[in-house]
DNA sequence: CTATTATATGACTCGTGGGTCAGTTACAGA
DNA sequence: TCTGTAACTGACCCACGAGTCATATAATAG
């Protein structure tokens, strides 16, 4: 044995962080069953033992996948949409465009086709997933319809469910891309379908002639 | 030991239907890999080695609840969506009832989050899905939608595209109600979001003044 | 009634993988 | 250099459940 050389380091610090961005990876190629502890703790480059110095359990680790490879982008967002000085299409085009990109630049589809097929067995996750996720993005959402339906410049109409209608394409790209495209379907061109679903739904949006203010 | 009731009887043929339909129940409750024969053996009232003489494991099972669950729905939207002689809007409006009520009437949302959460650990179940369900609603939509853009009913624009943005929020809504309503989310009312959305992408679907024929 | 066979049982095997822990190593402090 | 201990290892344990098979029973034919 070469004195030069540890075998392992001690490095506390980064531990978590690594470990939660290889089960990450494994967890999405996986899903939550049938990914193997063993192959989690190789890719972070530690043991099995390692593992639980940092976690409980094998569900501990999934929850902190979800929390931190997530949550952190839905903030920004939330934010733009709030803003509520820009004319809606505008407003719909640059919130479009913001969540492409996040879709583009994550693993967010992964996590969100995992927690969806894993959410009987885990229903705490799918719960968690909905408060700070989904619920926030559909509340934000809603929140700018309805101001805009005040302002006139879209017609009246429950904005919960014209939220679903501007949000469903998107997740049926997002699955399609990791579901399907994977067994040798076309891809699903999420730029251009985006950016047309986008124009049809203004158009769809726009008030009707003679609608009340 | 009563000898006017027998133990178990002999019933080759009504077996392989009673097993499909007590996994379609365990399935959808648990997903693929949490699912146990024993359970599924139990509501179908038999043994465990009796599922053995039906069938040869356990994704053999998984697929042929895919199989008899669903395909035999599609069919009926097919037919419909390639009428030719009914104007786009009233089209759209039949075929989106149609699909609400298939929805409603059988498991095909529970068996559709199945796929979705097992497709990477069992790619060809994934294949069978698209190509026997998820593609052909896809072609037949946007079959009908290039048709009605040919006859200038329909603004012009990719047909695919267009059927993504009509199917997207079903699929939502679908997701939904499996994923989250049952931990607490308020349920996606999915007739009012059918029908809002139809009437909606009708108006956003509807030609622009000054499009080309 | 008896023999035969298709149908069904349920105790069993055995691979798998989550979780444990006694022992090992890195490293800080004296 | 010499501890003390936190960090880490990896062989091990054991619960679990898919799949098997020797045995038993219902149905059927002769």
């Amino acid at each position: 044995m070469q004195a030069g050389s540890p075998k392992w380091r001690r490095r506390s610090e980064a531990r978590p962080g690594e470990i939660v961005q290889a089960a990450l990876e494994v967890f999405a190629e996986r899903g939550f069953a049938a990914a193997k502890l063993d192959e989690i703790a190789r890719r972070a480059g530690v043991s099995k033992g390692a593992l639980y110095l940092y976690f409980e359990t094998k569900e501990d680790i999934f929850r902190a996948v979800v929390r931190e490879a997530v949550v952190p982008n839905i903030d920004m967002v939330e934010a733009m949409l709030a803003q509520a000085t820009i004319p809606f299409p505008d407003l719909l085009r640059l919130a479009l465009a913001r969540i492409e990109t996040v879709i583009e630049t994550t693993r967010l589809g992964a996590v969100a086709k995992l927690v969806v097929g894993e959410s009987r067995n885990f229903p705490e996750l799918a719960r968690v997933w909905h408060d700070e996720v989904v619920s926030r993005m559909l509340a934000a959402m809603s929140g700018a319809l309805e101001r805009a339906q005040m302002r006139g410049e879209v017609r009246l109409g429950d904005p919960r469910l014209q939220a679903f209608s501007i949000m469903g394409p998107i997740l049926l790209g997002v699955i399609w891309q990791e579901t399907f495209t994977p067994v040798g379907a076309p891809p699903a061109p999420l730029k251009s379908l985006v950016r047309q679903h986008g124009e049809m739904m203004i158009a769809g949006l726009a008030p009707r002639v003679g609608d009340p203010q």
